[in-house]
DNA sequence: TTACAATATGACAATATAATCACATAGTTT
DNA sequence: AAACTATGTGATTATATTGTCATATTGTAA
């Protein structure tokens, strides 16, 4: 039976990891990947609205994955961890598994 | 701007992420790491209800995370991916960097 | 000061997610 | 077959998350 900090603990990954479940999120990550970038590029790169995308930015940024700093009129962003990159590798992995399945039901098919 | 392959793949890649975003299911993993084990003792382990933990495994299943076999009455969930662990490392480092930050917060208020 | 531009936010509606309880199902034992 | 055990699921309620629009805020430039 877990005890009550390892309960804490896992409340606190698990804003971790909700920050980033959404695919638009993931998006702006991908789109964060090489350096900062400003909100107006980061919705022209997802295709998303302006306020939108502000939103799910700040989503990250209180989730501690991402930080921003002002330059005139813009705010830039840019990841906060890089190890948040390895973990597409990782899911990576899993969509791969998925799909290889995927193929195998096929020819099992055909 | 993003194709129309690379917003499917950002989609089905938050799916498996969404699939791990709750700390029931995060406490699941962690259950399930050193190998297979059955609903009821899952149930016990993370602390919750059997029908609740029964309904987080099936989320988890379906998202490819999770695979399952019969043994008589029982029904036993293992990880299908091992890589999935690693990333408890990642999300560690974003946590221990926030503790950090919180650390040094401290010392500049005291 | 006025006009403008980039970003953020309040309010709302639509949708998704979660927990719970009662019940269903599947397999076991007597 | 009847009683039991482990798991899954329908229905419901409560809550959280999203996207959108209009508006606010902040900084720039004329």
């Amino acid at each position: 039976m877990l005890s009550k900090q390892q309960k804490l603990l896992f409340k606190k990954q698990a804003e971790i990891v909700k920050a980033m479940a959404h695919p638009l999120r993931l998006a702006v990550l991908d789109c964060l990947k090489d350096g900062e970038q400003c909100v107006f590029d980061i919705a022209e790169y997802v295709g998303s609205e302006r306020s939108n995308v502000s939103r799910h930015l700040a989503v990250m940024s209180s989730a501690g994955i991402l930080e921003q700093r002002k330059d005139g009129l813009k705010v830039l962003y840019r990841l906060k961890t890089p190890c948040i990159m390895n973990f597409f590798k990782c899911i990576g992995g899993v969509l791969k598994e998925q799909i290889e399945e995927n193929k195998s039901l096929m020819s099992a098919i055909s």
